[in-house]
RNA sequence: AGGACUAUAGCUCAGUUGGUUAGAGCGCUACCUUGACAUGGUAGAGGUCACCAGUUCGAAUCUGGUUAGUCCUACCA
């Protein structure tokens, strides 16, 4: 073993052979347990993982070891996802910076091709970052959501709910992205606060109609002035007195001519703007409403681009074609792009005298979160899918319990949405994505089916009716709702491997996703698996029993990141480190946003002006586990990082002094230069307790040993609990505490006087060794969920010390430990707090008095009950040895007292005789310091006891207790007073 | 506009159904290369638990309000 753990050393090598005897695998002969499962929310295929994943891979990982060492068949199930804007586009950028010809030059295929290429060629970043990260999922079922398998599933799903009357295709309003040419859902928008304006137009009224105030038009409000084109109608309140007189009458629309009715609809409000609504149903969801419900026609008056058309489409407001109303648009604005058609307009009718008012507006802006333009309601032909029937069993789920979040504070967030849930459409106008499986022939009938063999024998189509399939293809998210199910083979339940997988699986376990895709994803897979899947008795399976959201990795100012801030951090470079050229190369190299380079450059120079040192993979995930209270954000911190890189070279220390202790130092020394394991012989064995033939020798455990092993059951119980709760970070500071503060702190130093005094006897140091080497291979077991290699690294050294020689291959199918009741030694767990209290007390003197360390002292007891005379007399060699002692007294009665410092230990005296070398001022007034603040707390103590309200409605034991504190401290200041008195008198 | 979450040491965070002298890591101070570890050891300093009121014998913890921050949903003629 080297000196300092170095994780670049070993991790991979484990790794490899971790895959390699396919100790992932769900379904192996030592898991005998229930099945066990975890899908993974599948990360872009074309993308990297960051920070966000490595914490969320890290929890699926430790609940997965975890349960997997419990004998559950553990399946943590692989996979990514086509992410089809966000891939499309990537594909787009690229092929245009290589000068290569766009997708509409290259055609369908030719462009699907080129996707395919960058996803086999980029898809490996994802599968090698999690294999650094030691993620134990199944590889052999990896899936991708575009694979033929999952496109069954997809289809199949579609044409269900097709039949079931669930997705129907209509000519709705929709977000239309003017600059990917696609829809989108609501979910897609990002909704912007900005500063506009109010334009306030004047409608002159038709046939000579006046307004109540003898006005000969009708001022109408709009932050649009631009969608005028498109107006079918001015919309006033029914109760409105000012406008009453005029409903049914026209108005001659400006610019265009058109002549549009007044009607009356409850959207307009008389207290807003100036209680007239100009109504645009085509660009505009509140309008498309009132239009619905008024009768009134639809008129498009943009392209896909959004510019002004030549001429614009008009329907009537049940979406068919409207032949009646001339589309004819105004010459000027034809072919202008939105923002400018809006210029022209308001100066057209500022010049036609119809601008009555222009007024700063503040106002949410929608954009595209992908494209990021504003979005332009379209009435466009699109897929829907009846989102409030399949939501009701949806909510149920988690109203029940069936479903539970934690925190549980996301179950509203959840609700309220889902009560409110708007129609989904699912239909995008792009290529890469699952074709949605209709086609169409050439009346404009619409078949639903597998593909077109199927629809011709369905519908009784001879070959040569002419048949098209849809264009479109269908949102991502809509196939990531199949996810849980699609990926255990669904719809195949036919094949009986896939159904023992879905009876073994399926409701998977636990969901570990961020709170940002509860809409997108973890509701809508809750909607569709309760629709598709049903158990034995026929009831809507879960895809999931809980949902463990998590908060976001934010930067170490609690920034979020992102690229164009160029504060992202790679999990792998977490690991392995990085020099500042390399990551100024990555964040500044390649940006969308050039501009930028040299503020992220110079914040990069001063955040890590020397690069990033190595870590390795178990500090990272137990920093990631030990950050991970619930529900909360991480402002990621270097330093906890390093601190826990820090906690591994304990641990790693720690272990190396174990094999030192027991194979020796040449052995250790030696394997250590070749790179080697040490090799365990028989007489180390025997040196632990453990004979050849595996039984044990005759030991007999120390004061100390008996100790850990109670603490160690402790833990255990502690760690367990905490995996239980979902409570990663309380796991890890268990962990921590005991390896640090309980083991590496006190009871490697408690074993050296064992094992380094020549007249111990024999069983006694087998009893330390076989200690140290047990409670060193438990507690491997107990923290491998969160630190995968270096547990197993050591594990391999220590499990035949440990006579777990033959209980597994590899520590990940190690059984977890379990605490034994039996064990917990709660006598030993006293004499220790004793021990420890009397070597803190001299320690203590010797830092406040100036001794060096290296100074052996005389130690003096007084004043010691029972308890205090047996512990000092069994522990003196453990006293002797930690506190640097060269003599130990105990004081009788009236024996002579030399001049000392003390300090207090429960109610003994502890003291060092310091004659002639005690600075009476300096330890009067150190005295004096401590009785102030005993005295402060006994004031505390006597007022509750003095107040009859606390002693009479106190429970009993806190009444106790404050009684014994107020006793213990007025004991404490009468001794430190006579103390003083001796010191006084000097 | 509605809702959620957060506010604890210089920094990053714990604090489990109200009863602790309010904890950890990092940082800081002093001392120490003692035969696992300087990625270390020992001993310390450091907090009016955002603010105000209330409930209670007792509040970091429960209730109401205020302030600040983060986020979500909705609306915006």
């Amino acid at each position: 073993m080297d000196k300092t753990y170095q994780p670049s050393a070993i991790e991979q090598s484990w790794y490899q052979q971790w895959e390699q005897q396919g100790y992932f695998k769900p379904y192996q002969p030592s898991l005998t347990g229930n099945g066990y499962s975890i899908m993974i929310p599948p990360p872009n295929v074309t993308g990297s993982l960051h920070m966000g994943h490595a914490f969320q891979h890290t929890i699926q990982d430790a609940l997965t070891r975890y349960k997997r060492m419990q004998g559950h068949k553990a399946l943590w199930q692989v996979g990514t996802d086509h992410a089809g804007i966000a891939t499309q586009m990537v594909v787009e950028r690229k092929l245009a910076a290589e000068g290569q010809p766009d997708r509409h030059a290259l055609g369908r295929e030719a462009f699907l091709d080129k996707v395919w290429e960058w996803k086999e060629q980029s898809g490996g970043t994802i599968t090698s970052q999690m294999r650094r990260l030691g993620n134990s999922v199944d590889w052999d079922t990896e899936r991708f959501t575009m694979d033929d398998g999952f496109y069954k599933a997809v289809q199949e799903v579609f044409i269900r709910l097709h039949k079931d009357g669930l997705i129907y295709r209509g000519k709705r309003l929709v977000n239309w992205d003017p600059k990917l040419h696609t829809a989108i859902s609501d979910l897609e928008v990002e909704n912007k606060d900005s500063k506009g304006h109010m334009w306030h137009l004047r409608y002159p009224l038709a046939d000579g109609e006046t307004t109540g105030e003898g006005k000969d038009y009708i001022v109408v409000a709009t932050t649009r002035p631009e969608t005028m084109l498109g107006d079918t109608g001015v919309a006033v309140n029914a109760n409105d007195p000012r406008y009453q007189a005029l409903i049914g009458k026209d108005i001659i629309l400006p610019l265009v001519g058109r002549r549009i009715p007044i009607v009356a609809d409850e959207h307009a409000d008389m207290e807003k703007g100036t209680g007239a609504v100009k109504v645009t149903p085509a660009h505009d969801f509140n309008d498309y409403e009132v239009g619905k419900r008024a009768g009134l026609p639809m008129i498009n008056i943009f392209t896909m681009n959004a510019d002004v058309r030549d001429v614009a489409q008009v329907f009537n407001s049940d979406g068919s074609v409207n032949d009646d109303i001339d589309g004819t648009l105004p010459e000027a604005y034809r072919g202008l792009e939105r923002f400018a058609a809006r210029k022209a307009i308001v100066a057209d009718l500022d010049s036609l005298g119809l601008l009555d008012a222009i007024k700063d507006h503040d106002l949410t802006v929608p954009y595209g979160d992908r494209g990021g333009v504003v979005i332009e309601p379209m009435l466009t032909d699109q897929w829907y899918v009846d989102a409030k029937t399949l939501a009701k069993p949806a909510i149920e789920a988690v109203e029940n319990g069936d479903i539970q979040f934690v925190p549980k504070s996301y179950e509203n967030m959840y609700f309220s949405w889902m009560r409110d849930i708007q129609d989904w459409c699912i239909s995008r106008q792009l290529w890469w994505g699952h074709r949605i499986p209709a086609w169409y022939d050439n009346a404009g009938n619409v078949y639903v089916a597998h593909d077109e063999a199927e629809v011709r024998a369905q519908n009784n189509l001879a070959d040569d009716v002419e048949l098209r399939q849809d264009n479109d293809v269908l949102d991502t998210w809509f196939s990531s709702a199949l996810w849980t199910f699609g990926t255990l083979g669904w719809p195949n339940l036919d094949d009986p491997e896939v159904a023992k997988r879905m009876a073994d699986f399926h409701p998977t376990d636990v969901l570990v996703t961020g709170f940002d895709i509860i809409f997108f994803w973890v509701a809508r897979m809750i909607m569709m698996t309760m629709h598709f899947c049903k158990d034995d008795a026929g009831k809507p399976q879960v895809p999931f029993k809980t949902v463990y959201v998590t908060g976001l990795i934010r930067d170490e100012v609690g920034q979020k990141m992102s690229k164009s801030k160029g504060n992202v951090l790679d999990p792998l470079d977490m690991i392995d480190g990085i020099s500042l050229d390399a990551l100024l190369e990555k964040r500044t190299g390649n940006m969308m946003q050039p501009q930028l380079a040299e503020k992220i450059g110079k914040r990069t120079k001063k955040e890590f002006p020397d690069g990033i040192t190595p870590h390795g993979t178990d500090a990272l995930r137990f920093t990631l586990a030990a950050m991970a209270s619930t529900g909360r954000d991480i402002n990621w911190d270097m330093k906890r990082l390093e601190g826990y890189r820090n906690f591994c070279n304990k641990l790693w220390n720690a272990s190396r002094y174990v094999m030192l202790s027991v194979a020796g130092e040449e052995a250790v020394e030696a394997a250590a230069a070749n790179g080697t394991n040490i090799a365990i012989t028989d007489a180390m064995k025997a040196a632990c307790g453990i004979t050849a033939d595996g039984q044990s020798d005759a030991v007999v455990l120390s004061l100390a040993d008996r100790w850990i092993i109670s603490r160690l059951q402790r833990v255990e119980s502690e760690v367990t609990r905490h995996f239980e709760q979902y409570r990663f970070d309380l796991a890890a500071q268990a962990l921590y505490e005991f390896i640090w503060n309980e083991y590496c702190d006190w009871y490697l130093e408690l074993s050296k006087p064992v094992l380094w005094d020549a007249n111990a006897p024999e069983q006694a140091k087998r009893g330390t060794r076989g200690t140290l080497v047990r409670v060193l291979e438990a507690t491997l077991r107990l923290a491998h969920p969160i630190m995968p290699f270096i547990t197993e690294s050591i594990w391999q050294q220590v499990k035949a010390l440990a006579g777990k020689e033959h209980s597994a291959d590899s520590i990940m199918l190690a059984p977890y430990p379990v605490a034994q009741d039996a064990l917990i030694d709660t006598e030993a767990e006293a004499d220790i707090t004793w021990l420890q209290g009397v070597i803190t007390a001299v320690r203590n003197i010797r830092a406040e008095m100036n001794i060096a360390p290296s100074k052996e002292l005389e130690l003096l007891f007084k004043n010691g009950d029972d308890d205090d005379f047996r512990r000092a007399e069994e522990n003196q060699t453990f006293l002797m040895k930690l506190a640097k002692l060269e003599k130990l007294t105990w004081l009788n009665d009236g024996d002579d007292e030399p001049m000392s410092v003390t300090q207090l230990v429960g109610d003994m005296e502890v003291l060092i005789p310091m004659a002639g070398f005690i600075d009476k001022d300096a330890e009067v007034a150190r005295l004096t310091k401590s009785i102030e603040k005993l005295e402060k707390e006994l004031e505390r103590v006597n007022n509750k006891l003095n107040n009859p309200g606390f002693t009479e409605k106190a429970p009993a034991a806190v009444l106790e207790k404050e009684n014994d504190k107020a006793k213990g401290y007025e004991r404490d200041m009468v001794k430190l007073k006579e103390q003083i008195e001796k010191i006084k008198a000097l």
